[in-house]
DNA sequence: TTAAATGCAAAGGGTTTGCACCGGA
DNA sequence: TCCGGTGCAAACCCTTTGCATTTAA
């Protein structure tokens, strides 16, 4: 995987505009920005913030048109979306290798689960049901190392009443 | 209206009662049905979902009413929500024992992942980052075991193009 | 040339809110 | 009585769609 001369993502973009021209679909200033965009990102992004970053950079931005975009590089597999910590679509881009998601619902931080950290899961549900996991749909919610525990939800319990 | 049946859930609306109004919130017709719609619910219900279940049963359900109603009974613990496979949000009732989800994304089946089968996970989280998993809040997708696994998702690999 | 993409504006679906009235406790 | 709840309608947010126009190839 080494770019000899330029930019990784500078590949990328040439990359995506092959891609698209390849399935006869085109290669247009709106979808550039996009890809940068994309590209420029870490983890994950919804729709909406993608629009507003595009707009940062061209203001002329068109909510259809990142959307419709998105449709379209999702497509060809150069974006992919899971859902999100509110239900929101997010998109996170160019999954080099198949990996699940972290987030600390204190912080807000989010980190990569790959592979061979999500195999305990993996194997164990592989075993005792025979369900393959879809890693790349993969978001574990919880508490980073940081962030302090949970402080007793002094939580109503109406489950437990019972003698 | 009142049996003195022992069905279980005739309890927990009883108990649902005792919850609201220890709290200094009311006991009504609307929330009782959305009580006891709640309590004939399986697994996991959207709101809209709700909305719709309740006026089934009286045409007159609002809206606006089955979501603040939902919001109160979640303050007290007796529903709790967690984010579905397109985004929407999803209540599910009275958490007996905290436990995750597991969905497949070929039939739509869903089970409960209970915290036992998800210890391979939460230990080396925790382990490795330290990280406290919210087992209520995990939801995994993939592929159970009546279902084809993936046939070759002749996928574009636009990050890896050459070897 | 010519079909694909764009931009606009309007629709859509689910959820939320403001406000006056209603009704549990 | 009194404050929480209800109902209505309108607002909202994000996303999608129809259609005429533009534009990449």
């Amino acid at each position: 995987m080494t770019e000899p001369s330029q930019h990784p993502s500078e590949t990328l973009v040439e990359r995506a505009r092959a891609h698209l021209r390849a399935s006869g679909m085109r290669w247009t200033p709106q979808r550039r920005l996009l890809v940068e965009v994309l590209l420029s990102t870490h983890g994950h992004v919804t729709g909406s913030e993608l629009v507003e970053r595009c707009r940062a950079i061209d203001p002329d931005t068109t909510p259809s048109t990142v959307y419709r975009s998105l449709d379209a590089l999702e497509g060809l597999g150069l974006v992919r979306h899971s859902h999100g910590h509110d239900g929101v679509e997010e998109y996170h881009v160019l999954p080099e290798s198949v990996h699940g998601h972290l987030r600390c619902e204190a912080c807000g931080g989010t980190w990569d689960i790959s592979e061979a950290e999500a195999q305990a899961l993996t194997q164990a549900l592989a075993g005792a049901r025979g369900f393959a996991v879809n890693l790349s749909h993969l978001t574990v919610v919880g508490r980073c190392a940081q962030c302090p525990p949970v402080v007793a939800t002094a939580e109503p319990e109406l489950a437990d009443a019972e003698p």
